[in-house]
DNA sequence: GGTTTCCTTGCACAAGATGTAAGTGGCAAT
DNA sequence: ATTGCCACTTACATCTTGTGCAAGGAAACC
């Protein structure tokens, strides 16, 4: 049965939307504690959330923002302030759809429908803001164009795509790459990256790696343009 | 730059949209022959299209139908009539999305460039009914889990898609294996079949490939299950 | 049962990924 | 400017993986 997650604090709205999912057929899991949701929902692995922006610990829009870097299902916002600003928040933080409450009920199951029928087959991509990686296979999507990454190329990728756009000490990425921070070689590190970075020149994506010296490195996000 | 379709037969509509678009920094193309409008469309193999549901010679939903079908990218479904039963009539027929008009310009932009986004990891999987093929990378994604194909499986599995459900013979596979269809050695074929298969086998779909005996294989259709 | 056609397995060779090592370039503090 | 440190690049040896070949086994058809 197709898992939908709920992320809604009121109660009353919360048992509605539960019945609608219910009765279409899906499997409803709603989210009752508001503490730390986005890892809740890595763990349910739900084929799509409903998401609403009103929460008590935390804004919709973190949550948001966090689930969509690693790689959890369709996102539909939803929302009592009808807010163009919202919306349009909301779909940059990378929201899959975006609804006003209180919407028709047919609304939402055809727009659930909808987002479920198109994740299919992108089930498993990471949003690197401005590309998509296949944690998997290290597959990696930007511009229309796709290219395979070394296992190397990969983890280090995925290193830093968890931690961006923070900086990644060394350390961390010596692990990503053999498992230990013991008995690193700096310069083997060094050589993954050039290489990394070499791949991702071909997709125009290598300017976001970023060196911070004596520390480590980073991935920037998407430059403005 | 990235190309937008248009399809809309009001000529201030359009050129408006056009504006819009433009300053936008996308490179819209408008379609002004409403004669054939998918292949022109399947042509052109825009980033995005924004399609007028009301239109002289065929309805949207004809042509977002048929679109889908052949996998031209994300369709943004554009209408006057602020009908639940037309948004839900588009949806199913595979729209991405669906807007209002008149619609404020911000609200339009955001839905097109979150469509791109999202649509650009996907653009160049083909669909293998229950599975997807990165033609490029021969990466294949079903179930949720991703494997990554060698290129003599890769191959294999492209040519029996593009011809599925019919029966491929040996000469067409030695071809799309080694670009010549003399001095094929058959064994060899059968050697990558059966490597292919052993790799489909992991996602389930080994019984797909059948053997036509004299003849060559075929990629079934799924079964109905 | 015999024959044909297809499938499987092991092996050798080739291509690609990875770590090592040596050498180059750039930044910053003095 | 000079010096020293840190980061980057390149070339090469080793190891892993993909591929074709050959031989033997299984299945279908007569």
């Amino acid at each position: 049965m197709t898992r939908i997650a709920l992320v809604e604090d009121d109660l009353y709205m919360r048992e509605e939307l539960w019945d609608i999912l219910a009765k279409a057929g899906y499997e409803p899991l709603a989210i009752t504690d508001f503490h730390d949701v986005a890892a809740q929902l890595i763990d349910l692995a739900p084929a799509a959330t409903v998401l609403d922006i009103n929460l008590p610990e935390e804004s919709g829009f973190e949550i948001c923002k966090k689930l969509k870097s690693k790689g959890v299902g369709p996102i539909l916002v939803l929302t009592s302030r009808d807010a163009l600003a919202d919306e349009l928040h909301a779909l940059n933080l990378g929201a899959d759809d975006y609804l006003c409450k209180p919407c028709h009920t047919d609304r939402l199951l055809a727009r659930l429908h909808n987002l479920i029928q198109r994740f299919e087959g992108q089930q498993n991509l990471l949003d690197g803001d401005g590309f998509h990686l296949d944690p998997n296979t290290f597959t990696l999507y930007a511009q229309g164009h796709s290219l395979l990454l070394t296992a190397n190329e990969g983890r280090l990728l995925l290193a830093l795509m968890e931690l961006s756009p923070k900086v990644v000490p060394q350390s961390a990425l010596c692990e990503a790459l053999w498992g230990t921070d013991e008995f690193v070689d700096e310069n083997a590190l060094q050589v993954n990256l050039t290489r990394l970075r070499k791949a991702l020149r071909e997709l125009d994506l290598d300017s976001r790696i970023e060196t911070v010296r004596k520390e480590g490195y980073r991935l920037k996000e998407r430059p403005v343009s």
